[in-house]
DNA sequence: TTATAACTTGAATGACCACTCAATAACAGT
DNA sequence: ACTGTTATTGAGTGGTCATTCAAGTTATAA
């Protein structure tokens, strides 16, 4: 009946991460986006609706993407614990990496921190996902704890926003380009604070 | 010989701080900044030059000011680890009131994020200022250390590094809003990380 | 009072912003 | 080959961006 779309909507996407990711939505032109994604300004906005759309789909992959990571990662490991303080160590090292992803600190961060007085709905979706990732890591924490590794008085939703804003605080740190050895040695601090909660000393 | 000013750089510098700090770099126009200053144009760019350099003074005078309410706030107590944990606590409150800042996450801390991949001369300007304050914590931690306060081994660097992230995790975690309890407890379990690295259990 | 220097004003500037749409191209079914 | 449908193109839209500067205003010095 028709033309076949020359463009794949989640290719597209993860290129719009990239750009957004590294840039923020306010520093990412339609200009950059257009030369990124290789498409021109009709067929974005046939296929996204808007900057706005675009940047909201972006989010959400790269938000099912780190999921997803974290998930995979776990697979790993018999502790959920040891499973959780490596996955610290590992962002620690992603982070002191040089030139691997297109920034070293969270696009959720980044994006909450960017629109949460200039573009409110960004702010909320940035928001909901957060709290999603929280519900996720207290999930786990309260497996822990179930498991026995966790001491048994263990607030889980508590523990998980401990380590939510470990984990936002070590990325953060990671945009400093600090040395990769100093991002070791402070994912490695985070991960002890796990050990604090542990059952076996 | 001539006319006065009819603006006082450092009170327009505290406005500019309020609108940069909520908005940021890049969701600030100079629309806006001519409304929040009460200057028009002419008069900002002659007394600022740029909107660049009106960003970077307010950025370092945000920062002095953060840097003065540190050392306030530690003059209030006799042991320095206290203090620090004080402050964390402190932070929380102040990031779970609401409507009192222009944000609860830290100026700095968004002006790192929003530039590292578009503005690299405020990028840099944010990593000195970061650095500064990791010194000047180090310098804390060193001195409760001789005081006997933190255990022998202790790494000040180290420690400050991973106050530093607590802190940007904390202010980060402001942003999204959550109920004030919740603040405070994460702004506890914060605190309860240094009782890790103290002397008397 | 007058001359002069310092400061303020705001309309004007060209560049870039997100976005639109008429024209064109590429397919599928007949 | 022809037709109908859908995708792509890119010059063009009005608006906003940061910035400039000639003209106007206000103070001080002579």
């Amino acid at each position: 009946m028709a033309r076949h779309a020359r463009y794949d909507r989640k290719t597209a996407l993860e290129k719009a991460v990239g750009l957004f990711w590294a840039k923020g939505y306010h520093g990412s032109s339609m200009k950059q986006i257009e030369q990124a994604l290789d498409m021109r300004p009709g067929s974005i906005y046939a296929t996204f609706g808007s900057k706005d759309g675009l940047f909201s789909e972006a989010l959400a992959a790269y938000a099912e993407q780190g999921g997803r990571e974290l998930a995979v990662h776990l697979k790993g490991f018999d502790s959920i614990v040891e499973g959780l303080q490596d996955y610290l160590r590992g962002i620690a090292c992603t982070c002191g990496d040089k030139g691997a992803a297109p920034s070293r600190a969270c696009m959720i961060v980044k994006t909450l921190l960017e629109s949460s007085n200039t573009h409110p709905a960004l702010a909320d979706q940035a928001n909901s996902i957060l709290s999603a990732i929280e519900q996720s890591i207290a999930g786990l924490v309260e497996q822990a704890r179930v498991n026995g590794e966790l001491v048994q008085s263990t607030d889980s939703q508590r523990l998980a926003r401990l380590l939510q804003a470990q984990i936002m605080g070590l990325r953060s740190m990671g945009e400093r380009k600090l040395d990769p050895q100093i991002m070791r040695d402070l994912g490695d601090d985070m991960a002890a604070i796990l050990d604090g909660y542990r059952t076996q000393h």
